[in-house]
DNA sequence: TGCCGCTATGTTAGCGCTATCATCCCGTGG
DNA sequence: CCACGGGATGATAGCGCTAACATAGCGGCA
């Protein structure tokens, strides 16, 4: 009977010793060409290299992570993915770390705290080199379990006016305002807000609307509509039919996002209601579509690209320990002005 | 001067070693409350959870990964995040992985083979337990880095006629033929197809059309248009200039998805031409929207949430070691005949 | 010539966890 | 009364990698 080690547990995957062994080299030297090449000589590198080719090497995450307390992951959790607002932002964020040799660890919230704290805290044994947020409300574990983590955490899509915490966004607040501003400018008064969904950022659109309105003395509960349904364009629909119920008279609507106003675009294309002759609609966020509806759809854009970039770039020179110039970037937004209002 | 260690590397964090000091037992006792609590008495399992939680106790999934040789990670590499066809599919993965322990590592291949490669070489060193792959069209250096990897594989959206490998989706190739049926058996004959990105699938769509129309001796190759753009709602309206220019009797388009049966809907209404009357128009995968535009949208439905599902079944099968019943499943499609055909 | 300092490479000792084997304790049956 | 079995708990030794320190080898300068 051939003797047998007793505490045999070797995977038998392709290691770096089995690398080091193949080039007649120590291993630290293949841990070196990977991680450092400029401190290995271009002879022996190159047959490291080689021996990792013919090896089919593929570099153990978790043994890289464990031995150097660095992970290369970055948790980025962002509230939906079903919205092209998130998923522009997540690919620019992507363009930003993945050259630099990060990974993102994506997590959907849905829109809930309270998911947010469970994928947090399920990413988190992955020790995650930094992390990025959508939004500022999260719940007291959530904040508890960012501050143990010890990883640097920008927030996005929102701004913080504290400046207690990273933040790269755009004042959801004054974009609300504006388009107030723009549909009182070109005459309508009687302006309808659709609410569904009612994230912060969604309310502090709503804020600006009803300071604007309040001010010109155009405020009309009536014209105040909310769901507490996730956004859809069937939701769309659904609320024109319930404003037009509500308040018949109404010469605008203000959509709090695309896709809703879509809805209420197509529900008055069904209706014969002329846009924005007899109904102006405006939506927020301009999704792809929005610039080829008929009519075209005026709305809010927000600089997404823009807000993954720099969230990024401002994570990465956390992560790097500098200390960034500003920790609050107000990115704005731009409000165009199509033909349906 | 005090003696400080000369090896020190200990992170600082809260380490399970910490928590068994805490509670006054081993550090195996509180891995087996974590991992397998029947194993450890009520009494020990209580007294080591109020430690965990005192100490904010999260495990290092890296050193769990090592030491177990299993890293608790399914990786998912999808073409697309901005069509609801694989957000949905990917919904429906998580809703099956995560109850059962599993975290997606999420990767977008942007419908290229190649950073299909690079993404799946990178989420490798973290040792996924298995892999969701969107098609079969691999490179040949994927295939060798899927095999050498060791761990199960399931290819979704499109089925795999050989049995090779383990696949859950739909017929490509007949809902394409399904849909030029439908077109013909509603009296339309001068037939156009617009294809974009010029993905596998896509490509079956339209052999599956193709063939219907060659049957039916209606194929002419003016109404078959083509561009290796992304596809996207603007688009739509392009294709459809250009079918205008290059077919201008064809009395119906069938889109190879839906975004650009929308771009084609929107510059239809612009151009005040009838739909269906002039001209019927047909999408693919029935996206929310579909069943809102004006006229609603005629299109085809694949199960995307029922491919999600059935897939990550499939996997939990394989990672568990079992033989699954069937290597092949087609979930089939749905023909959704609305108003626009 | 001998010493210095620098670069290229190697040795050792963990990182935090779990597989494996060892031990302990208690009730049971001969 | 003691060997026995089985469930609960513990000790030990890695998993694959890199940080920290060690060393070899070489050129330059006084």
């Amino acid at each position: 009977m051939p003797p047998r080690k007793p505490h045999s547990r070797a995977s038998g995957r392709v290691t770096l010793a089995d690398v080091a062994a193949r080039a007649g080299v120590s291993a630290i030297s293949v841990s070196r060409t990977l991680q450092s090449p400029a401190q290995v000589s271009a002879a022996l590198r190159a047959r490291i290299q080689a021996a990792i080719a013919e090896l089919g090497y593929v570099p153990d995450h978790a043994a890289r992570s464990l031995a150097s307390a660095r992970s290369g992951t970055v948790v980025v959790l962002v509230p939906s993915l079903g919205n092209a607002v998130f998923v522009e932002t997540l690919t620019a964020i992507q363009a930003v770390l993945q050259p630099r040799g990060w990974q993102m660890l994506i997590g959907n919230t849905r829109y809930s705290p309270a998911e947010e704290e469970a994928l947090l805290l399920a990413w988190l044994g992955h020790r995650p080199d930094g992390i990025l947020l959508s939004g500022l409300d999260q719940t007291g574990r959530t904040r508890a379990l960012l501050a143990g983590s010890g990883a640097p955490v920008v927030h996005m899509m929102e701004i913080d006016a504290t400046g207690a915490c990273c933040s790269v966004g755009s004042g959801q607040e004054a974009a609300g305002a504006a388009m107030a501003g723009h549909l009182l400018a070109r005459g309508y008064r009687r302006i309808a807000f659709i609410a569904v969904q009612l994230d912060p950022r969604t309310r502090q659109r709503r804020e600006g609307w009803r300071q604007v309105m309040r001010d010109a003395g155009c405020y009309e509960p009536a014209r105040d509509l909310e769901s507490p349904q996730p956004s859809s364009v069937g939701l769309g629909v659904e609320m024109l039919e319930q404003l037009l119920a509500q308040a018949p008279d109404s010469d605008a609507v203000f959509c709090c996002n695309d896709d809703l106003a879509h809805g209420v675009l197509f529900e008055c294309q069904r209706r014969g209601i002329d846009v924005p002759g007899r109904l102006a609609v405006a939506g927020f966020n301009d999704l792809p579509a929005s610039a080829w509806t008929h009519p075209r759809l005026t709305t809010i854009a927000i600089p997404r690209t823009g807000i993954g970039q720099e969230a990024a770039r401002l994570l990465t020179e956390l992560m790097a320990g500098r200390t960034p110039a500003q920790r609050t970037i107000d990115l704005g937004f731009e409000l165009k002005a199509r033909d349906s209002t």
